[in-house]
DNA sequence: AACCCGTGGCC
DNA sequence: TGGCCAAGGGT
């Protein structure tokens, strides 16, 4: 007979725990199903612990099709973590510039360098030391001490939470249910094949259990899923309150000098932190729609419509202005010219690309 | 704990 | 079109 536990999980009439009874059906389809990934060894073959961590930081919020491209240049460019660490900070976030959330280019970089003066060059192979490298987290620890140490750790990320609500039913707020899922996250996971169990449940997540429109008909697991069971597989997980994203204006000032232009670099911490930029206002409720803001006294040009751009937590809307100073104007304290053919290689972040486009496009 | 931190694709 | 979402971490 099945009757629920305290927990709310499921449990078949032999008192066992359907979620352990589950990893072995997860991992039969992971063999027939999983993805082929630049940064995934073969069947069988174990994980350069490198790459899995590469990869892991660069997929931290981040779709696989756009790091894909990212993480082919940098295994390229720096083939293992002693290049990484001797490269430049300044050539690494050039090569980061478009992946956004800036400051893990820079943890990245630190980080590569700990390993290297720190742990000889090889990545520790403990969910713990792991976790106390920057920009390694929670999970990215248990992550790497999985995939590429065959350690079992309990990998916890979007996916996983979203499995995990629906195959238990947990009808609370992602947010107000970590504990929960953390408690069922690990008695799912089994002590064989971790590496393969934690990229199978991002795979089913990625694929099959995914946010909209599961295709619970196709999933190895649906047998003894709650939500699938009482057909609220498109409802949970309920999604809790969402801030309003408040709208900031500022000025963007695109000056030129012949062929260059001017540029500067913002401070390394906080938001594109260490990234080139156009120079221009502070971003705030009142904006700068006179261009008072300009680094230069000159006659600009205001573009007919203003460049907008969404963040996490804002919304931007810059106002932008474009001149053109005589060939020996000296660049303002703070900033420098570069030609703008060169603009391609520099850090620039998608915003000020945006920027550039616009003033491409009408200026 | 609640913010802060990018970008592009999706429907 | 706009809100939602993606292999989270730092503070």
């Amino acid at each position: 007979m099945t009757r629920k536990s305290s927990t709310g999980a499921e449990t078949s009439k032999t008192g066992v725990p359907r979620e352990i009874a589950a990893a072995p059906r997860l991992l039969e389809w992971y063999d027939r199903h999983r993805r082929a990934l630049p940064w995934r060894a073969p069947p069988g073959e174990s994980a350069d612990p490198y790459a899995v961590w590469l990869s892991e930081i660069m997929l931290q919020q981040t779709t696989v099709a756009a790091v894909k491209a990212y993480y082919v240049t940098f295994l390229a460019l720096w083939p293992d973590v002693a290049a990484l660490a001797a490269a430049p900070v300044d050539e690494i976030m050039k090569r980061w510039a478009g992946l956004g959330y800036y400051s893990r280019a820079r943890n990245l970089h630190a980080c590569a360098q700990t390993v290297v003066a720190g742990h000889g060059g090889r990545f520790p192979g403990t969910e713990a030391a792991l976790r106390a490298l920057p920009g390694i987290g929670p999970y990215t620890a248990a992550a790497i001490a999985a995939i590429a140490f065959d350690q079992r750790a309990v990998v916890i990320d979007g996916n996983v939470d979203r499995v995990i609500v629906r195959r238990h039913g947990i009808e609370q707020p992602i947010a107000l249910a970590k504990p929960e899922i953390r408690r069922l996250a690990d008695a799912a996971t089994p002590a064989g094949r971790p590496g393969d169990y934690a990229q199978a449940m991002m795979d089913l997540g990625a694929t099959i259990c995914t946010p909209r429109k599961p295709a619970c008909v196709i999933c190895p697991l649906a047998e003894g899923c709650v939500a699938r069971i009482s057909g609220r597989q498109e409802v949970l997980p309920v999604k809790g309150v969402k801030a309003a994203r408040p709208l900031r204006l500022g000025s963007v000032f695109y000056i030129r000098r012949g062929t260059e232009v001017l540029v500067r670099t913002r401070p390394p911490k906080g938001l594109l932190g260490g990234m080139t930029e156009f120079p221009g206002s502070a971003w705030d409720a009142v904006g700068d729609p006179e261009g008072k803001a300009a680094p230069l006294a000159a006659i600009h040009r205001r573009l007919p419509a203003p460049v907008e751009h969404g963040f996490t937590h804002f919304e931007l809307r810059l106002t932008v202005f474009v001149a053109d100073m005589p060939r020996k104007t000296p660049a303002p304290d703070g900033c420098r010219w570069v030609p703008e053919e060169g603009l391609d290689g520099e850090a620039l972040p998608g915003l000020m690309r945006k920027v550039a486009a616009a003033v491409n496009l009408f200026g």
